[in-house]
DNA sequence: CGGCATCCTTAACGATACTG
DNA sequence: CAGTATCGTTAAGGATGCCG
């Protein structure tokens, strides 16, 4: 038989496998646009659904709802409902939210420091 | 007039406006799935396109070349083409790509963090 | 081997309208 | 106000074939 059997505490191969392709569906659940803007204005504060419709900004009714499920399946978004009327949902980041924010943080952070020298390289990028 | 000429130093508001609307033109580039995994596994060491392919995994022909297009556009990734035969060509992270590549590595390791967390969320969340 | 172009299929997305 | 559903459009993505 197989060498691998013999260290039973350690996962079997389906076992890691299954754990990579779990990893990279929920990489490609938060690494999209819409995904990371909503968890970058929710970092600042909670908001509720026209909110934070409107400090993103060009985010359609349907996607924002649709990506905000996709969060909250995944425990990264809180839903609050308030009973009241006219209705009002509050959304507020997680604590693994949060800790994501960081990482979005670093993105747009990133992506603002390097603005002129992209603008350049497409330039030149472009000219040829 | 406008009161905001009176301080000509500062950008107009035409300019803001530019440099956001580049802002998230970049930040769409470089906030995908496909995009993200080329800074990571680049990140690792200088991959030819065939390799860069494999490593990742499941991404297609023209995925890989569109998003190295885009990437090299952007100036994040560098091209070398090698005038042997078989043609050989060598991608590589330019700095600013290094420097985003912290951004990603930050991004694995909380996926990877919170597999567990995550996957007993989507439980509850599925049921309901 | 790597790149580009083409066609075709599918999924993303936007707009609209209706419900609680 | 927020959510869901439907429809129509557009763009993303895969497969193939040909060129350097």
């Amino acid at each position: 038989m197989g060498t691998r059997q013999e260290i039973s505490e350690l996962p079997p191969d389906a076992d890691l496998a299954r754990a990579d392709s779990l990893a990279r569906e929920i990489f490609s659940d938060i690494a999209n646009k819409w995904a990371l803007l909503i968890i970058e204005f929710l970092g600042q504060r909670t908001m509720r659904f026209s909110e934070l419709r409107d400090a993103i900004g060009g985010i359609s009714h349907k996607m924002l709802t649709q990506n905000l499920r996709t969060l909250e399946r995944n425990g990264l978004v809180e839903r609050h409902v308030h009973a009241t009327v006219p209705p009002r949902v509050d959304y507020t980041l997680t604590e693994a939210g949060q800790a994501l924010r960081g990482v979005v943080d670093g993105m747009c952070g990133w992506t603002q420091h390097h603005l002129g020298t992209i603008e350049a390289c497409r330039s030149r990028f472009d000219a040829s």
